[in-house]
DNA sequence: ACAGCCATGTAACTTGTTACATGATTTT
DNA sequence: AAAATCATGTAACAAGTTACATGGCTGT
């Protein structure tokens, strides 16, 4: 049971992004991709480069030949026309706010009183894992940089939406549970 | 460029779930689970099969034997004893709130600035993007059962914290270029 | 007869995850 | 000589999406 996934970052189109703006080779990528947008979690090397056959494959980018670098050889990259033409799309396209209408713990929550189980119960859990979470988050943004200290309020931005849903939650369950057993 | 996911609902344990608290075959699992969780973008019933079979596969559902119905014969299922020992430990286990550090508008801001853009354009975007999406939201919430309720006021809350993130970038973006054109 | 719902699946494809495999260069 | 870092990949697997294929039963 691996594979879930947990947020909608598009890893293909944020590494054509980073090729776009002048990075060169898979290794470089892969350290600039932790660097901005993943200092805690980084991406596996497989995938960059996986990524990478994917990209060609559909036309975005193309190799330029090989170049010495410290190590081994390293294996350049360019964007072609067609992969600016799909960055552009990517960039002027607003996200679809879909967090909408799927969430975990409201699934447990009902599968909770389907069953007959108690819900206080695991969104109480779920309230001390957040706050827990917001404690680890605060402590980071101390002396931390821009982008971290951006990814963190991102992260306690949401932590505090869960929060309120909890509440409200656990306020009406109740009434869920009138609905739910109907 | 497809199967981009925008949540981290994990449908497999879902589905087990719905089956523990009585659902019986494919056809109705969908349903409930449509009617649940995603009363707007139904799962597809390929999606159902496939995953029965993996819980299967994986020793968490057994099969009871065909039983006939409304139409043709329906295919039973039952939840072993390691399904409802996954089930549990998936009931107790809070889900680490990952909504960290990862995030597709700060991806955007990031390779705008790092390939010479104005981030400013598609900040305004996705804010108009959640406005439009939250009046939606809004005119669902009228005459709806309380489940849609609050799946709704799961959205919105999380759109809310998204506006917010917006207003802090945008704000700091000058010092964010700084940061990234070092 | 035909439409519509009931019911179950398969195949092809995309993306992500983990583990494995290889080898060069630089530093200690 | 060994360890760390640089550099590139493959294989197997998990999960989601779309499209396709099959066929039974019910109501008009």
């Amino acid at each position: 049971m691996y594979g879930v996934h947990t947020s909608g970052m598009d890893t293909s189109l944020t590494l054509l992004g980073l090729l776009d703006s002048g990075c060169e080779y898979g290794y470089e990528l892969k350290h600039d991709y932790d660097r901005w947008f993943s200092p805690s979690r980084p991406l596996a090397f497989g995938q960059v480069y996986a990524t990478l056959a994917r990209l060609i494959k559909n036309g975005f980018i193309e190799t330029l030949g090989t170049e010495a670098g410290c190590g081994p050889d390293r294996k350049r990259y360019a964007v072609t026309p067609a992969g600016h033409e799909r960055l552009a799309e990517w960039m002027d396209t607003p996200d679809v706010p879909g967090y909408a209408l799927q969430s975990n713990l409201f699934a447990k929550t009902v599968i909770a009183l389907l069953v007959g189980d108690e819900p206080q119960v695991l969104l109480d859990r779920q309230r001390a894992e957040h706050l827990a979470r917001m404690r680890e988050l605060t402590a980071m943004k101390r002396d931390a940089d821009l982008r971290t200290v951006l990814l963190a309020d991102h992260a306690l931005f949401h932590i505090e939406a869960d929060l309120r849903w909890i509440e409200l939650t656990s306020a009406r369950i109740d009434e869920l549970r009138a609905e739910v057993t109907r």
